[in-house]
Order: structure tokens, then C-alpha cells, then sequence
DNA sequence: CATGAATGAGTCTTCATTCAT
DNA sequence: GATGAATGAAGACTCATTCAT
């Protein structure tokens, strides 16, 4: 078994960076929360930033199990019967909603991460092509439509996905907290009301652009 | 009339707020960037807090000069020739992402400290919540779609017009510069495709529901 | 006129290196034995280890100006006349010992810096280096006496020279603290006995070489 | 009998120390160096400062089993023939430098403790003090050189002997692997070098002394 | 003997803010 | 308005030493 003081360290951090960010959360309170030694802290860790990718990672092994899962996709869009395929999509997203929200801590992390200016490409822009670009993938797979279309299609799609599909998504688990305090929505009706919203405009696309 | 050093901290803040964020951001920073004193700095604001204060307050004023034209909203929604609704909606989203767009530096901020868990609700959610209002209003007014609903529809609307319609946009703008530089997208082809793809899924819901 | 902390801050980094070293000082010492705010200790120098470059490049200065005096040594070698000579070494030589006395506390650090493995030659041995090397052309250029010979003449003198002359010096006012405190000499003393040993060994080497 | 792990420890200390300096030397360091476990240092060692101690007690007992042979000082003062005299004082010069080499490590943290202000004598002095006495006691048996004097020609003694004798050789080791590698030396050119100028040095003093 | 984990007390450095002129 | 200097309170990180097994 993995070292208990380090999970602990580890949930902490993800914790307080979700709530106050990285760089706002002090060392000492992750060593508080946490319940173990400051110094332990730097046992485990060579610095707070190590804990950071440290999670980071995580999530990234836990994405590649959840949705390098080809055959989920594949299957949906195999179906012709169009309440069988409506039933398989639901299926897939609340799958998804249901990853997303159990890790939408470092979700919100991984975001305000890719809201700062860095050299290199966020994460949440390199886990973003990695789905987009699967899903492109297997659209111009079973349907053609990317045939004749070129660069620009690819654009649109691109952005269409990210802007209408992907982030909706993300900012949806990272604001589920707050609505539930803010707007005292209780998680059954928050997700339903989501679901019906991304059903009435994402996969709406989706469908009309499928027939 | 304000001071030329005190526009200089200003815009040297908002550049270094929204690059690496409020907390990462250090005064000595900002003094550097805006070619001023530190101490300088202190003459004109109480604090690094009140700077930021200062840009969001600044925010909320351009906010209600351009959003709360009210008889825009309601001349849209009076036409009934699709083509010229259409028109019209164009129009309309075209000024709101001018004015998102020159705001974006801004806007990236509001978003990160929207993603911070505060006591009180967070400024993106005011703004959100008096656009949304105001939009259910028009629409109530003009169509008595909500008529026998209740909490329940009024809380998909709220849902479906924020993680679907306002936080796209916020999303678009907070993402322009990085968009570009990372996909190099020009300006004009990625506001294009955010256009297209916005009128693809939200806009079309709306249509949908309208008709 | 230079900052007045700041010099006080040179002063009293000088005086703990020289006493304990550079590794066990701590900036906090600093701060307390120059009575001055520890963070103005990082107003002036960028880290610890920049007070101590600063005080070593202030002490290079210094030796160029003392030992670059070309004219000195020639006119001492100069000479024919042997009493004239041994005065003028003797006065040379105390010109030499009063300028180290009084750098004696940045002189030990020196020391004990170049008793530890770097990548790059100590400070003490480019010093050492100049010297010789000046020396040593002189020698050259008045009296041949390296004409046939080579490299191995030439190392014998550098290692001569470094061992039973530079280092000497450097050791004299290294522990000139220690002996007068330790074997209870006076100053004079202690001066006197170390120039009559260094005229019985390395300058009576150098008299009897040049006959 | 020792333990293999406390050796390894005492290696990678005295390495250690010697390279870095005792401050700057980290008890991790030492325990990957010797690759042991940390806590086992604490098993052999009371302290870090214990395991310097235990270095220096161990020099201290190899310098007494070769500096107190009293017999090999008075055996060569007691030579006449000036050739004799002179290859035996060879034979001895050269029987000091193998041990000071092989101790050049432990001499070198010697030497920089030495260099720290510390309350009492540092073992340098005490061990200086031995061989000068030890030095002086058989001078004066000898060759009553010191009768008519007094403290005066004692303390030019001690002084002439610490800074053109003693020392020259604790240098010579401390600084032996740096001129290898700094100036390129062979180990055999740098040692007859340094012997040669010890001979025309120091021991020229002695030579003319005692006639 | 040996070891992985744990810890108290620092240590250097930073930073928002203030002072004095 | 403007500025160089100053400061209290942290902040990240370190390190010798100890504990428990």
C-alpha cells in the first residue's frame, strides 16, 4: 500500500489548490490539513510544485483509462436506430460527467493552470486535443464528412468541439461546487439541467450534422 | 482627471493579472512593468487588492454600458422575418464579442477568481446572473414561454444560458491569445469559427425554441 | 557617498566570515551585528553569496592598485648596491605586509575559500598568479637568468615562489589574529619576528639566486 | 574491530569534508556517499561534529607514531659530515611528506578548521606546537644556540619555524590535488619542485644556522 | 545492525507595505 | 507627486537528529 502520509499530503494539496490556488496555498496549510510534518512534506515531495504535477499525472493516467476506451466511442457511432444511438450517448456522457465530477478538484486546478501564461501548452489544451482529435478521428472514420474538407472543416471542428463540447464540460464540474452553495442546486437537479443543456446544443449539433 | 502614472499601474497590473495571476503577480512587478515608483504605487491604491478592485470596478461599468441597452435585446426579439432575426442576432453577438474581446486581459481575471472559492459570490456569477435575468426577461415578456413553469424550467434556462451561452464566450475570450499563439489561428478565422460554432449549438437552441 | 547600511552590512559580513565562515554565518547574524532589517540586506545584495563576491571584488581592486605599481619593483631590482638593496626590499616588503595586514579578515575567507573544491581556480590562486607572474618577468627581464631554461625552470619558481613566498604572507596575516591572541605576541612582535624570517628563507633565496 | 559501515562513513566524511568544508557538508551527503543509511550514522556517531572528532583523533595518533621517533631528529643532528647531513635530512623530509600526503585530506579540514575563530586552540597549533618544541628541545641540546637568549630568540624561532617551515608543508598537501589539477603538475614534478624549494628555503636557514 | 519515516528548529529569501524626505 | 530606503511577517525549503520497527 502506497504511503498514507503522502496520500494525505496529496489530498490536501488538491484540496486547497482547488479552493485558493497554487499559489495562494502555503505549504505549512497543506502540512495542517494534512495533519503530517511540514518537513515530510519535502520527504515526499522536492517542492510544492512536485505536488502539483504530482497530481497532474494522475489525472492523466486516470483520463487515458476512461476515455481511451475506443470501443465506447466506436459503438455509439455505429448505431443507426436513433433512440438506441440517444440512449448509448447518454450513457457515454454520464460516464464522463461521472469521471469528470468525482476528479473536479484538479479539474479546477488544471484549469486556472491553463488560464496563466506559460512557454509550453497547458495540460488542459493537451488532454483537449487528445479527446478532440479522437473524436475527429473517428467521425471522418464512419461518416465521411471530413472528405473533401480540409483544413478550415478541421478548424471549425476543432473549435466547435472545444468552445460547445469540451469546455462546457470542464467548467461545468469546476462550477458544480459553487452553484450548489450559490444557486442552491442539489446535484441531482444541477446535473440533469446540465445534461439537458448540453443535449439541447452540443449533441444537438452533433445529431443534426450526423443525418 | 486621472493621473498618467496611475493609468500606467493600472495597465500594467491588468497585463500581469491576467498573465500569471493576482497572487503570483508582486507589486515590485507591477512598478517595473508601469516604469513607476513601488512607493508610488501606495499614493494612488491602498493596496495590491484595491488595484484589482479598481479593474473589475472599471469592468462593471462597461459591462452595464453595453449590456444593459435594453432596447437592443427587445427589438431582436420583436422581429419576426427569420433572415432579419438572424441578421440581427449576428449584429448583436458580433458587438458583444468586440467588447468581450477588448476586455479579455480583464475577463481572464474574473474568470481565475471566479475559480477561487470565496465567502461571497463571485463577480463572474453577478455578471452572469444580471445578463441571464435580464435575457429571461425579454423572453418571458415577449413570449410567455415560462408562463406555467416554474423554479424547474427557470433553472434549466439559468444552466443552459450560463455553461452554454455565457461561459462559452468568457471561455472564447480568455482563450483568444493562447488560441492563437498555440494553434495559430488568425484572429479573423478563430472568431469565424467561434461564431459558426456558436450559432451551431446555442444559437440554434434558441431558434429552435423561439419558433 | 555610498550607502551607510550598506557598508555596514559589508562590515559586519566581513568580520563573521573571516570569523566563522561563510557557510556557518547566517544572514540573520548579519543583520544583528550590522544592526540593520535582515530583508535590507536583500534590498542591497541579491543572495548571501553576493556580499561575499562584492567583498572579494572590492579586495581585487584594491590588490591591483597596490601590486600593479610596476615602477616599485623595478627600481628595486634595479639597484646595485646591496645595503640600498635590502633597504628597499625591506620597505617593499612592508608596504606588502601593511596592505594584507589591513585586508587580513577578507584574506582569511579568501584562504578558506580556495580550501574548498570548485570547478573553477580559487580567487587566492589567480591572485597568486598575477603576482608571480609579475614577479617573475621581472626577474626575466633584468637578469636572464631564465634564459637557456624552460618550463621546468619555470615551475620550480612558480612552485617556489607560491610556497615558501605568497603563501607565507597570506598565512602570516591569516592567523595574525590567532597568534597574538593565542601565543600572546604584540603586534610588533609578531611582525618583526615573521619579516626576519621571511629575509633568513625565501629573500635570502631570492639574494643569493641574484648574485 | 571496526565496523565495514563505520569505515565507509568515515571515508565519505573525511572526503567530504575536506571538498565542502564540515558546514557545508550534509549528513545525507555523507550517507550516499558512504552508502549507508542515514540513522546508521547515528548508530556509530553521536553527531556530525563526533564523526570530524573521530577523523582528527585518528591524524593525531598517526602523528604521534611518526613525529615522536626521537631518535631519527637526533640521530641527524648529530651528523657532522655535511654530506651526510644533507642526505639524511633528505631521508627524513621525504618520510614527513609521504605521511602528509597521505593525510592530505584530514590536513586540509585541519587546516580550514584552524582558520575558524574558535575559543580554543585549534589542533593545528597544538600539533605545530609539538613538533616546534620537539624541534627546539633538541636544537638547544645540541647546539646550545639558544643559551644566551631569551624569549626573544624563542619566539623568532617558533615564528620562523610555524610560518617557513610548518606551514609551507601543511599548504604544500592542502593544496596538492588543486595544483595537480589547476597548473597541471605530475605528482612527482610538483613534489621534487616543493622539496627543492624547501631545501633553498627553510632548510638553507637551518643549514647556515647551524654552522 | 539497519532502515524508512518523521520532526523541531532553523535558514535563506520574499513581499506587501510604510517611512522620510 | 515621487522616490530610495526600510521593515514585519511570512514563505518555501533544509537539516541534524530521532523514532519505530
Amino acid at each position: 500500500m502506497d504511503n498514507e502520509s503522502k496520500i494525505k499530503i496529496l489530498n490536501a494539496a488538491e484540496n486547497l489548490f482547488s479552493e485558493k490556488g497554487f499559489e495562494a496555498t502555503r505549504v505549512n496549510d497543506i502540512s495542517e490539513l494534512a495533519k503530517v510534518n511540514k518537513a515530510l512534506i519535502y520527504y515526499y515531495f522536492e517542492s510544492k510544485k512536485e505536488i502539483l504535477d504530482t497530481l497532474f499525472n494522475s489525472l492523466i493516467e486516470d483520463v487515458k483509462v476512461i476515455f481511451f476506451d475506443e470501443e465506447t466511442i466506436s459503438k455509439i457511432m455505429d448505431i443507426k436506430n436513433i433512440d438506441l444511438y440517444n440512449k448509448s450517448v447518454e450513457i457515454w456522457i454520464n460516464k464522463v460527467l461521472d469521471f469528470l465530477i468525482s476528479k473536479r478538484k484538479i479539474i479546477k486546478v488544471l484549469l486556472k493552470q491553463a488560464l496563466n501564461t506559460v512557454e509550453s501548452k497547458p495540460l488542459l489544451f493537451s488532454i483537449s486535443d487528445i479527446l478532440i482529435n479522437q473524436e475527429i478521428k473517428k467521425i471522418s472514420e464512419k461518416y465521411d464528412v471530413l472528405k473533401a474538407n480540409s483544413k478550415s472543416e478541421f478548424s471549425q471542428i476543432m473549435v466547435t468541439e472545444f468552445f460547445t463540447g469540451f469546455m462546457p464540460m470542464i467548467n461545468f464540474v469546476a462550477f458544480y461546487d459553487d452553484w450548489i452553495s450559490y444557486y442552491n442546486f442539489s446535484e441531482v437537479d444541477l446535473r440533469n439541467n446540465f445534461v439537458q443543456a448540453f443535449k439541447d446544443t452540443h449533441l444537438a449539433y452533433h445529431e443534426k450534422r450526423l443525418n
